[in-house]
This record gives C-alpha cells, sequence and structure tokens, in this order.
DNA sequence: TGATACGATGTGACCGGTCACATCACTCGT
DNA sequence: ACGAGTGATGTGACCGGTCACATCGTATCA
C-alpha cells in the first residue's frame, strides 16, 4: 500500500483534538465526553481513517497475530483444525497465521521469523512426531500443541489432542463384538505419536477380550491411500494367516485398501471387515461406505485458539491437556464374522 | 513474547558500533569493512539478536506479508493453491497469512483488517463467484485473482485462472469420441464462473459434433459428493430419456454419482460413462477409479504469488492474465458406447 | 468558600528499526 | 602540498501509534 494513509493526527487535527483522544475512542475507551466522541468519530469517517495495525502492534508490544505451524496445509484433518482455530482466533479479534513447517530446518526458521521477531503473539503447533515438540520453540512463547497427540511430559504450554488410545480401543473392540478374532492393522508412519497410542488402544482391546495380536498383520503405512492399498495387496496374498477384520489408522488409506479388496474380488464386509479413522466427508461414498471414528477437528483447532488467546491474555502459562474424544460412524465396511465364509477365504 | 528482546541499540554498543552500521550488516549492504562487519556477526551471535519484524515494517512501510483470501481452507482445491503460493513466498521472504471469507461482509472486514490497516502488501484473491471479484478490493493494493474464473472485464491487478472453458470442451470431446451422444452435466453452483465456463466449453463441444443439449439433463449441484448423488438419483429414476455419459465438474460431485449408479446396480462404464474434474488424490481409488481432468493448483498458487511479488516489488500494477490448461486423466468411469446395453437400460 | 477529587483532555517520550544526510579519514590528481 | 572525490561510519528525524503523566475545569465535601 502507498503511504499516504491518514494518520491518527490528521483525524486529531480534523476532529480539533488531541491524538490521544481519538485513540481513546478508537480503542472504546471510556473517558471521553459522548460530544467528542461523537465528533471525532465524524472526522474518522470523513478522513476514511483506519488505524495502522503494524504502528499500534509497535506501540503495544504485541501484534494481534497468532501462528499455526503444520506439516502442511492440505491435508484434510490439518486444514480443519486451522480453519476451527482461525473462527475462534478472528472472533476474538486476532489473525491466525497458518504456515506449513515439512522439515525441523524449516521449523526452526519460521521460529526466527515468526516468534523471535515478534511477529506473531503465540503459536498452535500441530507436530504429530514423537521427538519433543516443544524442541525449538523459544521459551516464553504462549503454545499450545494441537492435535500430534498426547506428549504427556512437555514442559510449556498446553495441548489439545485426539484420544488417540480410546480410538484405537474403541474401532479394535468394534471389530471383536462382531466375532472377530484375527484382527489386522495398518499404522501410520510408527513415528508418529499418535500411530503408537493408537496401537496401543488396539493392544489393549485385543488383551482385554483375551486375543492374541499378531505382529505379521501390523503393517506401517504413510497415511495414503497408494500406501493402504499396496500393503492391503501384499497382506492378502502372501501372508499365511489371512486377518478376518482390518483397523485402519485412517480413511484415505482405508480406500486403499477397499480398492485393492474390490480388484481382489472380495465381498467387504462379508470376507472383510474395514474401520478407518477420521471420518473424511467422502467417507460415506467409499464402496462400501466406510464404517470409520468420527474426528472433531475443528473442535481441536477451536479449542487451541481459545486457550492459547487466554494464556497470551491473562499471560498466565497454561498447562491444559485437553482431549477430544471420537465417535464410531458405523456405516457398511465392517459386519459380523462369519464362520464359512472365512474359512472359504483362507484357501 | 515478552519485551525483553535485544534490540539493534544493544548490538550495536556491544560491538562498538553506531546502529545504522549494525542496520548495513543485517540487510547485506556493502557499505561495511568485512572487519566491523565481522565484529557486528559476532556481537549478533553473542547477544542473540533477531530483528524486529514490526519495528522493520514500521520503519519501511512495507511488511513483507502477502494473504490470500479464500471462501474455505479445508477445500482440497483451495488448500493446494494456497501451499502453492505460500510456498513461493516463503523462497522470497514473504509470508501468506491464509484466510477464509465465507461471505461478503468477512472479506470488506478483512480488507480494512489486512490492507487498510496495512497488515499486508499485497493480496491473492480467490474468489469464484460472478459478481465483480475486485469489489471491495481497496484501490492501489497490488492484487491476483487466483483460480476463481477468468473475469475478463477486471480493472485491477493480474488473474491466474484454470482454462474452464477448454476444460469442459476436453471433458465432452472425451465422451463424444468414445461415441455417446446423450450426455448429461452435473454443475456447480452456476453463480460460480468456472461454472459457466465449463458450461460453455460442454457446449461448445456438443455443438462442435453436431449434438444438440438436453438441458433436461444438466442439472446444478452444490459441488458436495452428496449433491453428486442426490441429483444422479433423481436423475436416472425420473428422467425420461436417461444420458449415457455424465460430466460432472467436479470429483467429489463425481464419487456421490458413482455411489448412487453403484445403489441403483448401474454398470460404470458399460452403462453408463462418468468424467469428473479436479484430479483429488484419492481420485484413482473410487470404484471404478474416476476419469478426471486434472488441474495444477499448485501451480495457480505458484504462479499467483510470483506475479503477485514482482507486482509489489516493481510497483508496477501487473494486468496479465495466465491461464492454466487441465491435463485429461484416463481411468476406468469412461468407456465406448455400447449401443445394445444403452437401449436395454432405457427401460 | 476553599481544599480535594475526579473526569476529560493534552504532552513528551517511546516502541525498534530505517532514511537522508552529515561527518570523517584517506587516496588521488595536478 | 592541497582541494576534490570516495568509502566507512555516525546522527537526528521519522514511521504511527500508545503509555505515563501533566494539566485543566468542575463537582463534592467539610
Amino acid at each position: 500500500m502507498p503511504r499516504s494513509k491518514v494518520t491518527i493526527r490528521d483525524v486529531a487535527s480534523y476532529a480539533g483534538v488531541s491524538r490521544q483522544t481519538v485513540s481513546r475512542v478508537i480503542n472504546a475507551s471510556e473517558k471521553v465526553t459522548s460530544e467528542t466522541r461523537a465528533r471525532v468519530l465524524a472526522a474518522i469517517e470523513q478522513l476514511g481513517y483506519q488505524p495502522n495495525a503494524v504502528a499500534r502492534s509497535m506501540a503495544r508490544g504485541r501484534t494481534g497475530m497468532l501462528a499455526c505451524i503444520a506439516p502442511n496445509v492440505t491435508d484434510y484433518t490439518f486444514a480443519t483444525i486451522i480453519e476451527g482455530a482461525q473462527a475462534v482466533a478472528r472472533s476474538q479479534g486476532y489473525f491466525l497465521l497458518s504456515t506449513t513447517a515439512p522439515d525441523g530446518e524449516t521449523f526452526d526458521y519460521l521460529m526466527d521469523q515468526l516468534v523471535k521477531s515478534g511477529r506473531v503473539d503465540g503459536l498452535i503447533v500441530i507436530q504429530p512426531y514423537i521427538e519433543d515438540p516443544s524442541h525449538g520453540v523459544p521459551a516464553g512463547c504462549p503454545t499450545i500443541f494441537a492435535g500430534g497427540g498426547a506428549h504427556a511430559n512437555q514442559q510449556v504450554g498446553g495441548s489439545v489432542v485426539l484420544d488417540d488410545m480410546a480410538a484405537g480401543y474403541t474401532a479394535t473392540k468394534h471389530l471383536i463384538q462382531l466375532g472377530h478374532q484375527s484382527i489386522g492393522m495398518i499404522t501410520g508412519p510408527l513415528g508418529e505419536v499418535c500411530v503408537q497410542n493408537r496401537m496401543t488402544g488396539f493392544e489393549n482391546a485385543l488383551e482385554d477380550s483375551g486375543l492374541e495380536s499378531n505382529p505379521e498383520l501390523i503393517v506401517e503405512g504413510d497415511w495414503t491411500a497408494s500406501s493402504g492399498y499396496h500393503i492391503f495387496r501384499e497382506l492378502w496374498l502372501n501372508r499365511e494367516n489371512r486377518p478376518t477384520a482390518l483397523f485402519v489408522q485412517n480413511d484415505s488409506m482405508a480406500v486403499g485398501v477397499l480398492h485393492a479388496a474390490e480388484e481382489l474380488a472380495l465381498h467387504i464386509p462379508e470376507q472383510l471387515s474395514i474401520i478407518g479413522i477420521d471420518d473424511i466427508p467422502l467417507a460415506p461414498y467409499f464402496h462400501p461406505p466406510l464404517t470409520t471414528l468420527r474426528q472433531d477437528f475443528a473442535e481441536i483447532g477451536r479449542s487451541a485458539a481459545r486457550m492459547l488467546i487466554s494464556a497470551i491474555e491473562q499471560k498466565q502459562t497454561l498447562q491444559r491437556h485437553e482431549q477430544i474424544e471420537a465417535a464410531l460412524i458405523q456405516r457398511q465396511s465392517t459386519g459380523r464374522y462369519h464362520k464359512k465364509v472365512a474359512l472359504n477365504q483362507a484357501f
């Protein structure tokens, strides 16, 4: 923008008051006569004055800007968290600068550029990896860790995460209750916290039902449909014992599995039950519609933003750790275990 | 952040030089002895100095911040544009503040808060609706319109858009070349520019092949899978003349159609060919894998950012209008028209 | 009625950089 | 040997707000 903007001093002289009075008016301060206020407002209107946010940040030492750092912004789950956070931020007069940090180097760069150089007042970090999430976050910067998994021992800031252990448990329990005993799992990258937690939930559910988990039926994917597709083909064609049900740690990989199953002429759910996690918008339209666990990502974002803003404004270091529960959405990709079919398919 | 940061003056006195010299060093200016430069750099290192971005913006009158405004950020297409733009922005030392403007009111608010108040240096606007996209954008603000469709008569800024007319033409032509003569279309919301252009491409392709377009086979959807699903059921069950091929204006709606077709026990593509647009990541995993047109959204974002930055830095009002072509991706949802099957299905 | 208090308003300094210009030392040309 | 020219460095003002405090007028109370 060209630097031709009208300043607070212009408004002041136009209204015949001091800049401080104008400042009071635009900040909705009390101590102004309603008469002068009216005069100032008229001047503002007349001149089309808009306070300069940069100058204000400078003087106040706060920018009203938050940053949300995620591995990427195209992933539906991250994008939804961001959108939720943004809604809350805006309603409280903040702006949310969302940005991607695909690697640690970028993350450090962003810390310098966003936090150390004073561009933002606080941080929402979506960092799914197991390594200490607060690594690299400058001390003293209000920070909330979101969605990445429960980092139990973190020192700084609060967190809002999914209860992945419960999610894994619920998903697995659902399959068990349908009568399945040979249950496989396709996980996300093992380096991510949520993956570990979902695995733990899986193991716990099996154990609670007196079932053994078969390591051969647990395979690591990378969240993509493509990985689900290839892993399932391999799993189905080359393993001795085939599972009768599969817990797939996200919906994208689950579609991949569905597609591979289709190619292998498998009947879902008669021959194989599949449950995913996320409930992405297209999940009801898969073939067959996918049973999955719905995660309220928007709520994670909202909650994180709320926590962050209250930490900033009350200047108290929040240590709250919130967990969001997932809800089972039953569709047609899971069904009762049928012994006959299962026996047939084994050959 | 607490206001305990070390300032340029601290560095200056520590290094025994003036603040201006420090300024020269951090701005990679020439006129500094390599000896003093070394001393200053040492001081910076010692004190952990990081220039304050806000103060710098204030003094320079530029913030190094761009904004990208889209109806939402969860839509895969928008998110990808944003990610592309962000990559370029960052590589050029800018930050991209992406934000949602679901309605006009919010848009105006954002213009005030982002542009008029000097938070950003330029704007990327994703505004798919037919109404004048530059409406509400403050004059003098470098602006690029992205992805929304070719707004031919816009006055301000440049644009990077998809060649939707060509996309519609290509998609339709593909169906025609497979022998289809009765081709239906499910459009996006008629208020969006790209929808109109895709329709025009559709009509043109039919006309060029001497085919008539049947208004009864053209229905408006809302981009969601759900709308595709319901529209197709209605279309298939209640119309006199059923199409043998369907051009669906995005992939999400196309999945909805696929799902409805499955329910109606239709064989795709034997009884009905379906082509989408977008090539979302899950498109190859639909049932059957979806023939579609791939749009390079990331490139749109990148190109928009490049144009915007060059407009800002050279202070020339760019009027360039770029169009990105879509590429046909053939998968299994389209196939040759078979007369017999088509005749059968009519009853 | 005068000291007090309080509400409305104004003033100077300041936030942390950068800009334009001044200053200074030193080399070069004649 | 002296003025001009050049490169390195320093100084004051400024960007546009806000903060802390000063000032002023008037209502309140003893």
